[in-house]
Order: C-alpha cells, then structure tokens, then sequence
DNA sequence: CAGATTATTATGTATAGACATAATTGCAGA
DNA sequence: TCTGCAATTATGTCTATACATAATAATCTG
C-alpha cells in the first residue's frame, strides 16, 4: 500500500512505467485490470484508461479486450519521424533554400512506375525532376510522377519557380501512403548533380501517397552524402 | 445544418478531416472550439476532445490553450517506424534466424564513443560486435559500446550465443534515446562481412539509449545493400 | 503611454455512471 | 467429443459536470 493517491493520469502512467522498469510487472505480465487500478490509485477508470491507453500506444503495453493489459514482451521501440517539406527542413537549419527546375513533362511512364501508381500503361503521367539546394550545395534530387487523374491541375503547372513538393501538399490533399527508406549507389547522373562521384552513397527516400483509392504521386528523392535523419526513441516522458 | 448527429469520435474525427480536405477549413484556419462543435455534432465536448487530440497528435491540427485549434499550415507527414529485435526482424519475413558473435571485449573507448555514452575516457567501457544472418546470409552487422556503469551485469556475459540486441531489452531498461539514419560507404571489413565490396552503400542505424540520467549502450548497425525500412503515413483512418 | 494586474476564454483533465463491444470461458446439446 | 450458444469480463467509449491551466484580451494604475 502506498497510500498515496496518483490523481492524475500522467502520474499514473508514471507509476505504471516504474513498475515495469522495476520489474515488478516483467514483460508478458498481465498487469490487474483498469477497475482494480483505479481503486488501487484512488482515481476515477477514466483517467486509468488515459494512462494504460498512451501506453499502448507507445507500444509498451498491449491491450485486447476482455483479455486484459499485458506487459509487450518486446518492447519495440517506435519512433515517430516528421517528414517535413524540404524547404522547411534546410530552412528550419538556418540555411537559405535554392530551387531548380530539372524537367517538367507530360509522358508515358515505364511499365514499373504505371504499376505502382496504378495506372494505365498506355496513358500519361506527369514527370518533374528538380534539384533542391541547401546555401547553393545542391542538397537533394527530386525525382516525381503525378497522376493525372487524381491531380488534373498538376499539368497547368510548370514548377519552374515552386517545387511539386510544396505545390502538392498545399493542392492536392492526401488521406495515408508509404514512405520507404533505402541507401542506394548513385548513377552517373545523380552524381553530377549531387556533386559526387559514381557510386558514392546516397540516401533515398520513397513516397507513395494515396487520396482515399486512388494513387496521387510517387517521389523519390535522392539525398547527397553525408546526409542523415534523427528522431527521438522511447517514452517522450 | 447537417441534422445528422455524430455520436462517435471517430465520426467526428472523419468529419474534420473530411472538411479539411474539402478546404471548408483551409491549412490556417482557426475551427470553430470545442463547445460549438459538440453542439453542432450533437454530442458531449469530452467527445469532440477526444477527436481533436488525436487530430493534433497526428500533426494535423495545432491547438493552443486559449488561443484554440487551427489546420497545421504545413501538415508534415508524421510516420512511426517500430523497430523491433533484430532477430523478430528476420523471422517476421519468414526467414532463419542466424547470430555470430565477432568480438566482446572489455576496453577504453575511443574519445568520441565515450563522449557520446558520457563516460570518463580514461575507463572501460564493453565492446561486442556480431553479425546478425537471414538464411544462412549475412543481414546486419552489430557494433555495440555498453556503459558498465549503468549495465554492470553486462561484462559476465560472453554474448556467445544470445546477441547484445536482445539481452539488453529482457535485461537493462531504457527510458528514452535518439535513433539515426544514413547511407555509407563500406569499409573494407564491413564488405568482407557483408559479402560485398568495398564502397558498397550500406544502411547505417545509430542508436543511442539512456536510463533516466545515464547512457546505456551506443549500438551502430550495419545492413547491407538492398536493405530498406518501409512504414505507413498520414491518417491510418 | 507603458507596465502590471485582472478578466475572459479555449483547451486540458478528472469523475461517476452508463452502455457498447469483443473475446474468452464454460455450459449444453447433438 | 465436438460444436455452437450464452454468460462473463475487461476494455472501449459516451455523457454531463466540474475544475485546472494557459494564454490572450481588457483594464487599471503610476
């Protein structure tokens, strides 16, 4: 008995996550129901299920109904990372951000792209390759398909001075999609532009986004050597 | 007038976003607060709260005590990556699972590791690197630094047979740490592990864990080329 | 008029009670 | 024994009300 009332939920999450570090509920323990806790806590079940829910969330407890909370036997730890607009990101270092149009086109697109995208093989998509320059170093390369259909404005533009980047995300909304990240070799072109040599590692980063069933644009952006995201891990306490 | 009421958060949820997204509440605008809304939904404010935070956790709106809740201007794409074990990586994709264990050492850390894991320089610190094998393949390589002072248990073990990777989670406890994501060159051993050449780009994860003050282990992982993280993003709906 | 103080307001959170829902458990019938 | 239905149970959620808190707006004072 501690005696002590936690009357907030923070305090219980708190309480919660001192019994699991303290191994007093080791992982794959089913720890006592909200009701129990609540009157342990002296609180109302409400704001237990505040804390036990956060804390799922985070990953570190798991919850079924009628099966009860249980420890996760592996903690995964789960980290969240914000995909800001890449002018944002160079920006938001203190750096000036540069624009440069590579290629704007109307086009059929390879029968790799046209699959993913899911669209017809025999109809066109829209094709912008630009450059993004952090203080006049060239930062990344944008690499895009626009679909068409789902985006029919896209083809007015011609982002000579606004990237596609900005230009979808304040045009065209999006509902959810993939975001894939991967170290690849650069091709000769890549690192022209990237001012690299061949082969030299670069980082890519893969995005699908879909407006509820239809497909909205692939990008792949190329990022120059050297380049690195971070993100925090573990509980924000 | 609507005249239908939405008596579930999650039709509420779907409202907003439905609203945003049909640019009746362009990125910017401040929506009407919460007492309004639950009038207008005909349902209790607790409920549209509950809406509006998850809203607000996903990036999509902004709230501010007081000064209330607007569209996200740049509504940044928010994606959670779970990284499990290394060996629930593996198996996940229903492949064998395979550890080797390199080196495991005892020793006085190079001047930027201790920096990093906040240790004297003039102390020891425990070395273990292994290679980590899908189907008989080599997957990733595992170089670790592990602070005995707040992981003392760790120098009695060998990591012979169980890897640094999953002792330390069913062991040593983290409250929180950063986590980063690169693309590198291969260095000529990591190559030679890896079966690859030399230059070959690899992805590289760092992770750094802490237990409230203190720093635990500084694990830098290795994969080899054709590896990549995938994850979902924007509204899971 | 500047600066400090107070009022207002929107979100944040707690509570008690109720009902909804999913999933397990156990019982009953074939 | 196996199958299927029903009881149980823990989480999930909604309601109405109340108070806390932070930040802005308004007001008062030197």
């Amino acid at each position: 008995m501690t005696g002590l009332t936690f009357n907030s939920w923070q305090a219980i999450q708190d309480e919660v996550m001192r019994r699991i570090h303290a191994r007093v509920w080791p992982p794959g323990t089913v720890i006592p129901n909200e009701a129990d806790l609540a009157l342990e806590f002296g609180c109302a079940r409400a704001t237990v299920n505040r804390a036990l829910r956060a804390l799922a969330e985070m990953g570190i407890l798991e919850r079924r109904r009628k099966a009860g909370t249980r420890v996760a036997l592996h903690p995964v730890s789960r980290a969240t990372l914000d995909i800001p607009v890449i002018r944002q990101e160079i920006t938001e270092r203190g750096q000036s951000y540069g624009y440069q149009r590579l290629s704007c086109a109307i086009l059929r697109p390879p029968a790799e792209i046209a699959r993913t995208l899911w669209i017809n093989p025999a109809s066109d998509a829209l094709h912008v390759s630009a450059l993004h320059l952090s203080e006049t170093r060239p930062f990344v390369i944008e690499d895009r398909w626009i679909n068409l259909t789902t985006a029919p404005a896209a083809a007015a533009q011609d982002f000579e001075t606004l990237s596609a980047n900005e230009w979808l995300v304040v045009t065209i909304p999006y509902t959810h999609g993939s975001i894939r990240f991967t170290a690849a070799a650069a091709t000769a072109q890549e690192a022209e532009l990237l001012c690299t040599t061949p082969g030299a590692p670069v980082f890519v980063v893969e995005r699908l986004t879909w407006d509820h069933e239809r497909t909205v644009t692939l990008a792949r952006l190329c990022y120059g050597p050297g380049y690195s995201i971070t993100t925090g891990i573990g509980t924000p306490s």
